[in-house]
DNA sequence: TTCATTTTCGGTCGGTCGACCGAATTAAAT
DNA sequence: ATTTAATTCGGTCGACCGACCGAAAATGAA
C-alpha cells in the first residue's frame, strides 16, 4: 500500500468511524476518543487528518449528503414516469432509514443548531435538494399544468418538508403517527399516477 | 411568601433557565452549573427538585408542550372557519418560533434520539398532536366529503410533518427554502377557504 | 421554647472531554 | 547512505461535567 494510499484508509476510517457512533450514541455521545478507537487509529490522527472534530464532522456531512443527494439526483433524471419516481423516493426513505444515514444526518442539523460552521454547510445543503425537488416539480407543472396555487419552489419544497418531517417522526418511533405519516406520502404517489392518467401518458 | 409558595418559585425558576439555555446554547451546551446560575438558585436544588439532569428535563418538556398544545387545542376547538384556524396556525408557528419555543421542543427531540425515557414522552405528545390534527382533519371530511385518498389520520400526520419538517428549515434559517415552505404552508389555507367556499359556508 | 423535618448551601469527588506536544517512525529525495 | 519532510504515536494538559455529601438554615409541630 503506497503511503498516499494508507493515509486516506486512515481519514476514511475515521470518517466511518464517526457515522457509526453517531447512529449508535448520536451527537452527544461523540468523542475524540471514541471515534479513533473505533476507526482503529490513534487519536493524533483526528486533528492530523480533520484540524478539530468539527472538521471530521464538517467532512462527514459532506460525504453523507452528498451520497444521498447525487443517488436523488441520478433518480430524477432517469425518464421513468414521475409516479414511478415518487415510489422510488419512498424506497430511498426506508432504505436509508434502516441504513442509518437518515439518523446521521439529522444529529448533524441539530449540531447545526449550536454551530454556526456546521450550519452554514446544512443550508447550502438543503439549498441542493430544495433545486432538485423545485426542478422535479417544475417539470411536472410543464406537462401537466399547474398543481394549485403552488409555484414549482413551493411545491418542492412542501414535498420536501413533509419528508423531513416524516423522517423526524420515523427516527422518534412515533409509531403511531409515522405509520399514517409514511402511507399519506405513498398515497401522494396515486396522485400523481392518476395526474398522468389523465394527461394519457402514465 | 409561604414555605411553599417559595419552592415553587425555584423550581419555576430552574425550569425557566433550562428554556432559556436551551435556547441559547442547545442541549449540548446545558450543564447543571449554568442552569442553576441563570435560574440564580444554589446547585443542589436542581438534584433536590427533579432528581436529575434528565429529571429537570423530563419537567421541561412537559411543561413547553402542555403550553403548545393546550393553545392549539383551544383555538381548534372555537367556532370558526377552517381556513381562519388554519391561518391561527400559521400565525402561532410563526411567534413560537421567535418566543423560541420551536428551538426549546426540537432540541428536546434530538436529546429523545440518544435517551429512551425522553423519547417516550416525546411519543407521548407527538401522538396527542396527531390526536388532535386527526380530529380537525375529520370535522373536515365529514363538512365537506373526503379529501383525495387520505384517510383522517393520514392527513392529519401529513399536516403534521408538513409543520415539523417547516420547523426544521426555519431554525436552521435555511432562508432560501423556508420562505417557499412557509409560503406553500400558507397557501393551503387559501385552498382550505376554497373548499369552503363551494360548500356555501366559507 | 424545644425539637424534628424539610430545604438550602458551598464544596468536592471521580471521570471525560478536546486539544496539543514532542518523540518515534516512515517514506521520499538526494 | 544520508538527509529531509511527512506522518504516526502515546501521553498529558487544563477545563468542565453530573452527582453527591454533610453542615447549616429555615420551617412548623409540640
Amino acid at each position: 500500500m503506497t503511503r498516499n494510499a494508507k493515509q486516506r484508509k486512515t481519514r476514511d476510517d475515521l470518517l466511518s468511524a464517526a457515522g457509526t457512533l453517531l447512529r449508535e450514541v448520536g451527537y452527544g455521545g461523540l468523542s475524540t476518543r471514541k471515534v479513533a478507537e473505533t476507526a482503529g487509529v490513534p487519536l493524533s490522527q483526528i486533528h492530523y487528518h480533520f484540524g478539530s472534530m468539527q472538521g471530521l464532522l464538517l467532512a462527514l456531512l459532506e460525504v453523507e449528503n452528498d451520497r444521498l443527494l447525487d443517488r436523488q439526483t441520478a433518480m430524477y433524471e432517469s425518464d421513468r414516469p414521475l409516479s414511478e419516481k415518487w415510489v422510488m423516493a419512498c424506497r430511498y426513505l426506508h432504505d436509508d432509514l434502516e441504513s442509518g444515514y437518515v439518523r446521521v444526518l439529522h444529529e448533524m442539523m441539530y449540531a447545526a443548531l449550536s454551530d454556526v460552521e456546521i450550519r452554514h454547510r446544512i443550508q447550502q445543503q438543503l439549498d441542493g435538494w430544495k433545486d432538485l425537488l423545485t426542478s422535479v416539480a417544475q417539470q411536472a407543472i410543464d406537462r401537466y399544468g399547474p398543481i394549485g396555487p403552488f409555484t414549482a419552489g413551493e411545491l418542492g419544497i412542501l414535498v420536501g418538508q413533509s419528508f423531513l418531517g416524516l423522517e423526524t417522526l420515523l427516527l422518534l418511533d412515533a409509531v403511531k403517527a409515522s405509520e399514517d405519516g409514511y402511507n399519506a406520502i405513498c398515497k401522494i404517489g396515486g396522485l400523481i399516477a392518476e395526474m398522468e392518467r389523465r394527461a394519457g401518458d402514465g
